[in-house]
DNA sequence: CCGGTGATGTTC
DNA sequence: AACATCACCGGG
């Protein structure tokens, strides 16, 4: 299998907010030492630098310090103490601007994720429930257990090189929803979430 | 709806 | 050394 990623001309050559709308029908994969899982990616946010909702306004702090390195940087962040989220960091190096993923629709791997998920539920002693495909990535913490990835493996790392990168749209002709973003309490009347218009996903 | 959960940043 | 704040998830 020959994988054609996007490299950093892709990332350096779209805005903050034209790269959250351009990653969409891209697809996410994680080659693990475990297997390969990939999905199309159907949710993104946007978070600029004059943002308050951003985690690099007015702010640089060890956290924050990949937001600011160049476009293609992993930044992957812990929250609510039990989850991660996987950014896409954009805008070129000292601007810390990035741009979230917050769904997928499931590719590849789909048994590895099942796995993965089943890991973290019996860790959180949450109780066993028949988990459906389409619900593996239906969230930027559940997609991040559901395709391996950690802050530990993979912050600061690139998507330009290494085992997790995003190959060019695997669908097109679809529309895109825009939103006002999701969790924040700041910042929320800026409409910078970006949804694949579901019907283009049924294929 | 609502609480678990712990890293991170801010203030003292 | 507290304290407040979360870009979430699952159960009810």
């Amino acid at each position: 299998m020959i994988y054609n990623r996007l490299t950093s001309l892709f990332y350096e050559s779209h805005d903050t907010k034209s790269m959250a709308k351009a990653l969409l029908g891209c697809e996410l994969v994680h080659d693990s030492p475990d297997g390969l899982t990939s999905g199309i990616i159907i949710e993104t946010e946007a978070y600029l630098q004059d943002d308050p909702a951003c985690h690099a306004y007015n702010r640089y702090t060890p956290r924050t310090q990949p937001m600011y390195g160049d476009p293609g940087t992993i930044y992957v962040y812990h929250i609510y103490g039990m989850y991660q989220c996987l950014n896409v960091v954009s805008n070129r190096a000292g601007i810390g601007e990035a741009v979230l993923i917050r769904a997928l629709k499931p590719i590849r791997g789909l048994e590895l994720m099942h796995a993965r998920r089943e890991r973290a539920h019996s860790r959180a002693n949450v109780s066993r429930k028949k988990m459906r495909t389409e619900d593996l990535c239906s969230g930027p913490g559940k997609l991040v257990q559901s395709m391996g990835i950690s802050k530990a493996l993979h912050n600061n790392g690139t998507f330009t090189e290494g085992d997790l990168f995003i190959i060019p749209a695997q669908i097109s002709g679809f529309e895109i929803d825009v939103t006002t973003r999701i969790g924040l309490r700041v910042g929320t009347e800026l409409p910078y979430r970006y949804i694949i218009r579901e019907d283009a996903l049924k294929m």
